[in-house]
DNA sequence: TGAAATGTTGGGGCG
DNA sequence: ACGCCCCAACATTTC
């Protein structure tokens, strides 16, 4: 049956851009024309509490070049980008009443206010008799299929399903189900966009670049487009995978596969990532399951992040254990704020992170835990500071995992480390950083230094700081604090925990 | 996916 | 040969 020309779809693209393995796309593409529709929606058209949804500056520079080449993809299949601005249920609904579409497909999303939003959105266009229908194009999973006490709601248990508050047998229990899926095909060829459906406007207009152009290290670092994202994926299966349970931890590395941000914005999906490992073991016999296992887990944790999100949505911005309610924070010290911020806190496996972020918009993970850990613990300043600082720097910022990410270090979260395991950053550097590499990549002012002091400059004695050049205090700061002063400091302040009257 | 304090063990120097 | 001390190495406990 020949489809009439008034039969117009949208396929509303959030963060799923890629022409592979995306449901919404394909349902779309059924239809006998086609809008692929991206709704920029600025601060002021976003509800208050979606605030948290809103790209921070690094997402902005990785959603502009990603649409970008998504807009190429689609022109070689005869279609084309269609961007609008403003609210989305004003403009989708506009389409529908005015422009003769009768069918809007997405890929979910699951910060709360989306969920709420989206809901509102659906049942609104319906009412209006438009055709909508939405999927899971992002998660091996979704957030309410796993639980505990009967992992189907056609279980014959009588006890309420739980959602899992620990990783491990939350893990176990989707290998179980079965994290295996075929991914869908990207379509052959697409249906064109209907002439003049809506004066689109220009992606440039939206102005997600940054005016002052800072981007030169995200640039180098990045390219976003789903091929890239393969070409990142192909890489990692060859040349890191087989030594990643030991690589993934040493920062100097390539030993970790950079898909992050690639998975933020839907370049790539988790089951395509989870059917290339497959086939990739199939043709690697020699392959250490041990290696394949470990990867996957980290796709485990991100599918977490989102449990634990769907099921316990205050854990955006508050702890998930209430006990932390009882702690009295201490005025954060402005001039700790702006060392950890700008990389010049005189801990050197710190400042390597930060300038990482702030130059690449990402950190490695061993690093993260690290800075996270100096901020929350030895500076004492509340997760959520440091929470919306990597969300507005991060390329692959993503709302469930920072949260919950944060969480863990802080030791409020789920299945988190107890507040009495406080990293020590010269060690951690020492042990992971042996040869001081990271350190001379990013501290380049220390470069000079001789591997036995580079994680610990302030150790130095006069003689060698004065031959590698660095004069702390100079060209290199003192540490803006005193490491195991602080951690007693940390130490005495969550021992308040101990007395709290509620149980975790 | 912690660090530091404390405890234990065993070899070697030494009187 | 023996007891004593020191200390590295490792194990356990504590935060």
């Amino acid at each position: 049956m020949k489809p009439s020309p008034a039969d117009t779809a949208i396929w509303w693209i959030r963060r799923d851009l890629r022409l592979a393995d995306n449901p919404a796309l394909l349902a779309a593409a059924q239809h006998g024309r086609l809008i692929p529709l991206y709704i920029h929606a600025e601060a002021a058209d976003a509800a208050h509490d979606e605030a948290h949804a809103a790209p921070g500056a690094a997402s902005r520079w990785w959603l502009h070049h990603g649409l970008k080449a998504l807009d190429v993809q689609l022109r070689a299949l005869g279609s084309g980008l269609h961007v609008a601005q403003g609210k989305a249920e004003n403009v989708l609904g506009q389409y529908v009443r005015e422009h003769g579409v009768n069918a809007v497909y997405w890929n979910r999303q699951y910060a709360p206010a989306q969920i709420a939003r989206d809901t509102r959105i659906k049942h609104d266009l319906r009412a209006q008799g438009a055709q909508v229908a939405s999927f899971n194009a992002s998660l091996l999973n979704e957030p309410w299929s796993i639980s505990q006490g009967g992992k189907n709601d056609r279980g014959k248990s009588d006890a309420p399903a739980r959602p899992y508050k620990v990783f491990t047998p939350y893990w176990k229990a989707c290998l179980k189900q079965g994290i295996e899926h075929t991914p869908l095909p990207a379509p052959e060829r697409l249906p064109p966009v209907p002439i003049n459906p809506l004066a689109g406007i220009e992606l440039d207009s939206l102005q997600l670049l940054p005016r002052i152009s800072w981007d030169r290290g995200l640039t180098t670092a990045w390219t976003p487009s789903e091929y890239s994202a393969w070409s990142r994926l192909r890489t990692f299966l060859e040349q890191a995978l087989s030594s990643y349970p030991e690589g993934r931890n040493l920062p100097a590395q390539a030993g970790c596969s950079r898909l992050s941000p690639h998975l933020a914005f839907g370049e790539i999906s988790p089951r395509q990532i989870v059917h290339a490992l497959r086939q990739f073991q199939a043709t690697h016999p020699a392959l250490d399951d041990e290696a394949v296992r470990v990867f996957l887990s980290e796709l485990g944790w991100r599918e977490f992040g989102y449990h634990l999100l769907y099921h316990f949505p205050h854990t955006l911005d508050t702890a998930l254990n209430p006990r932390w309610e009882v702690l009295q924070w201490p005025q954060p010290e402005p001039q700790l704020w702006l060392a950890w911020t700008h990389g010049q806190t005189g801990i050197p496996l710190v400042d390597a992170g930060m300038r990482e972020l702030w130059h690449t918009g990402w950190m490695h993970n061993r690093v993260r835990m690290n800075v996270a850990s100096l901020l929350v613990k030895n500076m004492l300043i509340p997760w959520q500071h440091g929470e919306r600082w990597f969300a507005d720097t991060l390329v692959d910022f993503d709302l469930a995992s920072n949260a919950q990410g944060w969480q863990w270090t802080a030791g409020c979260g789920a299945d988190a480390a107890p507040y009495f395991r406080i990293f020590n950053p010269v060690l951690q550097g020492e042990k992971f950083d042996p040869d001081g590499d990271y350190i001379r990549r990013w501290v380049p002012e220390l470069a000079a230094l001789p591997t036995r002091w580079i994680h610990r400059p302030w150790e130095a004695p006069a003689q060698v700081l004065q031959s590698a050049e660095v004069t702390l205090g100079m060209n290199y700061p003192r540490p803006v604090l005193d490491l195991a002063a602080s951690r007693q400091r940390a130490l005495a302040f969550f021992a308040a925990l101990k007395q709290a009257p509620t149980a975790v």
